[in-house]
DNA sequence: GAATTTCTCTGACTAAGATCAGAGAAATGG
DNA sequence: CCATTTCTCTGATCTTAGTCAGAGAAATTC
């Protein structure tokens, strides 16, 4: 194993050390404020504007029963109200009562006292630069919890890609861009087997998109990729360029093929940098200025 | 308030919530293998030697008859084997055996998978960079995890910082230390309330020192000041001089004097910096080639 | 040599966090 | 309209983590 790898390992293992017990205080001290952490972490979920309780057990993933039971004593203590929902007479809402809103206020306070705790005992400049270090740590650790999953074109977050893509695509291109013209990916044009829409998800929010069209006998399409505006820097194009080469060697695909405009130039740099190779025009694609082309191995 | 300290404050919070996500991953998947995380940290710190049982408990923090239970669980596993310590038959020591070493190791590398973990999913650039933000952070939060307090100078902790504070000194004076020769600061003059010694410690380790002597009607005199070379550039000679300054608050204590080596450039920079004016020599310490005053308001 | 302290262990107890199997009510699909 | 599903709640039960009060043995102090 190479040296560099293995000090990596261990800068990230001592990291890790360092941080479990310096923000251990975190549920401890600041936020269990003499309550249950869990009490307090539904506490803080349920938010200013009230929720609903399945929409509450989803986001934190845990037992109906246990949810139930935690709102039963934050309801004995004065904390919250529960009412039934009014589009599903089954489903319930919570809301915080007023001391529960100030309980709330409270953890927030908490949370900051906590931050508080590490900029108090340093100098400006040092300051500055653990928040500064913090960032990066947070946007690069944030790059490895982003999941790729295929995803039915017709599915709410699929349709709001491709809708962020062609407004993207929109703004950017000098004559704008309108779907009708360009060649079509419809929704079962990337439906398995006849082709495939993958979707990249930061905490179950969708970040970015890319789909293949698959052809028998014939070059797949490379289409709709796309990184949210506050995804990007992360590594993310790279991913899911080669996620969709994985699904398009699953699928016995032997080339992929694309074409792109001249005002995506990160895109154009990202596919040169994977082992596209630019190839005379293959379509008549109206918004292209290049085409490309992979020999997937 | 002011809206960096608003955005400072903002992003450490961020960051925690963050952080508490993705190592989280840390207890349960990777550390917890089927096993209470107790036992796991418990195993993972009794360490490949071996560890006296108290030795243990205090490393830990956790109470006697806890760990007690925990080893007795650990013994009926296989894991650990106990038997009495050879200098004193009151305290016991607990082993690996094979099979606790073999669940150790797979700690070990479940650990190791974590941060690999984290490594994967970037490019060789961000790697180094997450890896260098990762050191900076640790660093900076080690800085608000040092705690201070007054100490007797007798303590072991006190005389090992006190030799390496002459050591030091040793090293980098042109012609040597020999405390003898200087000005003395005995144990009883360090002790209340002739006088006080602060140990700064990180972790439970003592990683600097300062003493004041007290006289009462005439200043102060400051004493000792140290800084382990690891603990250096965290800002730790500042706290520990404005603590200092507090003590001396505290009793009473007007102005604050001291003197120093040429040789000791950094400290010489650091009592300037924080209201230290050079003054003409107030005694005749061979070793002195500085002599500074500050007036506490 | 007696009194005190140190060290480990046991038993009794508690709180938190959680899971699981239904029950009852409402909504949905056919 | 009937069967199925969804949603919340209750009761029973479990594990983990931890505290507290001694007891017994060895070591240390006076």
């Amino acid at each position: 194993m190479d040296t560099q790898w293995v000090q990596q390992v261990q800068q990230i293992r001592s990291f890790n050390r360092t941080l479990t017990e310096r923000v251990g205080a975190l549920d401890d001290r600041f936020l269990g404020r003499a309550r249950p952490i869990g009490e307090a972490r539904l506490l803080w979920e349920i938010g200013v504007e009230g929720s609903e309780i399945r929409a509450l057990r989803g986001r934190l993933g845990l037992d109906s029963g246990y949810v139930s039971r935690m709102l039963r004593s934050l309801e004995h203590q004065g904390l919250v109200v529960t009412d039934v929902s009014p589009g599903d007479r089954r489903a319930r809402r919570v809301h915080l009562t007023e001391a529960g809103q100030a309980e709330r206020a409270e953890l927030g306070r908490r949370s900051n006292d906590l931050a508080v705790s590490f900029l108090e005992p340093l100098s400006d400049s040092q300051r500055a630069k653990l928040v500064a270090a913090m960032g990066e740590v947070e946007r690069l650790l944030s790059a490895s919890m982003v999941s790729f999953a295929v995803e039915d074109p017709t599915t709410p977050d699929a349709r709001w890609c491709i809708e962020q893509y062609f407004a993207e695509l929109n703004a950017r291109f000098e004559a704008g861009f309108d779907p009708s013209l360009s060649i079509s990916a419809d929704a079962h044009e990337l439906t398995p087997p006849a082709g495939a829409l993958l979707i990249a998800r930061l905490r179950r929010q969708p970040v970015g998109c890319g789909a293949l069209k698959f052809h028998t006998g014939a070059p797949a399409e490379l289409k709709r990729m796309w990184v949210a505006p506050a995804a990007r820097g992360l590594g993310l194009g790279r991913r899911l360029l080669h996620e969709l080469e994985q699904q398009a060697r699953a699928a016995g695909v032997d080339v992929i093929r694309l074409e792109t405009n001249r005002a995506l130039r990160e895109a154009i740099e990202l596919y040169r940098r994977n082992g596209y190779r630019e190839v005379e025009a293959f379509n008549n694609e109206p918004y292209a200025h290049h085409w490309f082309e992979k020999r997937l191995s």
